[in-house]
DNA sequence: CATGAATGAGTCTTCATTCAT
DNA sequence: CATGAATGAAGACTCATTCAT
């Protein structure tokens, strides 16, 4: 038995080249600002037929997933780390200044995390690690009274996407992402 | 020459009575969730020919903007009067709970917001209108160090359409306004 | 009973003047290069409403005839003269050089040269002064032996609005006219 | 790899056939006098979706200057053979009655000729050819004294499309293709 | 498995023309 | 007479998705 790791292998040589051609032809379009990710250009410029593109990603949404997977694990770790971290609130505030930046750099992550939905088994685990770790994290947050009681896990994401959104919204600078992600952080304080 | 108000007005009867339909027609789609607004499909749902929309809304942000200028009133309204009250800190609290709450009301007012570009004149002098109010507003609450420094009338509108967008993200629940509105309201505050 | 002119009287003052608005709005637009001619358009840059354009103008072709009355009138003129002529060879050249280059001054009389039918009962009468005067003049100049048998006053019509439309073919340069103008004349001279 | 031939090869067959049920829908509406070529209609006669005939022609014009590319190499071939005649003037005067007569019966080859632009590489390719053999000949005939100086190759082009053009113009009778001819072949001769 | 041709629904947009006011 | 609102046919173009080769 092969190892399983998150990323395919046991596929052909060739059929993992293509798979990576799409997936990086996919990854420089969205970090050209192109969020609309039309199927057939990306399989042009990835010099593979359209029909190999939905082999390897049945729906736009799944592409999506596969273009986020690496960032997610990565949050994941960060959330993690937070949750055991001696000092769960400067844990807490490393974690949401990470998850906005990364959110920022990679418009891929951003758009998986703010869905609800996942097309792929591996996202929804993902999606699972991220607010059972996120929600331990906030438990010993709260105990802490470095956090305000009633928020949970999944405030953390949907205010996390806000901030992101807060940073993109306009045409805003870019360069307000600590200033705003401050107000992320000190606005989930406890109440003086 | 009749009174030139914000709204509709010197347009013969028939004229107003199919604009009038083609604006309902569109909220209702946006109220549904759909924020397409496909000029052909709010025609024929309004009864009348795709030449009709055209000739009342030139494009679909023109439709936009004119379905949010009522809210978008009220709310140039609302921040002359925090501006102009007593208590700046509290003036302030209140401008942006109602921001917020009329954001996640009308979602055209929410679209309007967030965009910085205006198709129609009268937008962008509500923009102007706005901006200004809010800026006097924020200079008082500093003075009276009810809000941290650096935080200029557009970070406002930005952290605002951001609070919302976490309202709305995912499946996520509306009730949650006030709360998120909270973190805002307190994210803004001096750094103790 | 009032004079009749070429052009409309006998209409009240303010018809007279958005009639006069119109054929030189459409006349701007011609002479910049847009032979499109959009009614609304028109109507528009005239500041009269699109019923007074049809009004005064059934139909494009009309408006363009309208346009082209004066040159035309002019062109019939000059055909009477070089008819004339004593010397029907050179009142032949003449007529043939002032023809292209009132045509590619004109693009509304090259339009209404070049086509068969006539929307004003005006123009169609000016049609045949035209032909009538050409024919006598090809005659006489036929038995001057200045010009070919077998070639008819319609011939001359046909080739002179060739000649102007090689002029404006391509981004072709429009100070070729006597160059282009100088084969039509010797093309028609009789064969050594 | 299959020998790439100026028409479409290395296709598939179905792909061919489409192709080819388009053009031919194209060239009958041509020949029909229609000369607006409508995308959506197109694909509607020949019994495949728009998306089929935007894969084969990006634009009308490249629809256009692929029904014309058959005529076009065709022209290409007299000129050289004109070029090469031992009597230029001779090669001149068959080149003008072939050219003149080929854009008689075929309206998209008048079509691109008359149009300085290019679709298609091809196109620009053919013009390029064109012209130069038109030059060479050119100068051949000045030599012979055949043509009077100052009339270059793109004259030509320009002379014959008007000359086209003043056979169809009008309701005009075909039959004239050779008299007008004659007008041109007799004009650009030198000047007794 | 890979290919890419084909599909066709869906949008946008323009304009000639009519007709109620 | 003048107005200009309304109509709706037409045409352009895009793209997700399927399926024959």
């Amino acid at each position: 038995m092969k190892s399983q790791t998150s990323l395919s292998d046991d596929l052909r040589a060739d059929a993992a080249r293509n798979r990576a051609r799409v997936l990086e032809v996919a990854r420089e379009r969205l970090a050209a600002g192109d969020a609309e990710l039309p199927m057939n250009t990306i399989a042009r410029d990835a010099g593979v037929g359209v029909g190999t593109v939905y082999r390897h990603f049945p729906s736009r949404e799944a592409l999506l997933e596969s273009l986020a997977m690496g960032g997610f694990e990565r949050l994941v770790v960060e959330a993690r780390k937070a949750a055991d971290d001696d000092n769960p609130g400067a844990g807490l505030e490393r974690l949401l200044r990470y998850g906005v930046r990364s959110q920022i750099e990679d418009v891929g992550l951003a758009a998986v995390l703010r869905s609800s939905g996942s097309a792929r088994a591996e996202t929804s685990r993902l999606r699972g690690d991220l607010l059972e770790a996120v929600g331990r994290l906030l438990e010993r947050a709260r105990e802490a009274g470095a956090i305000r009681p009633g928020i949970g896990a999944d405030d953390i994401r949907r205010l996390s996407c806000g901030i992101v959104y807060a940073v993109r919204v306009g045409d805003g600078d870019l360069d307000e992402i600590e200033r705003y992600a401050d107000v992320l952080v000190d606005g989930i304080r406890p109440r003086s």
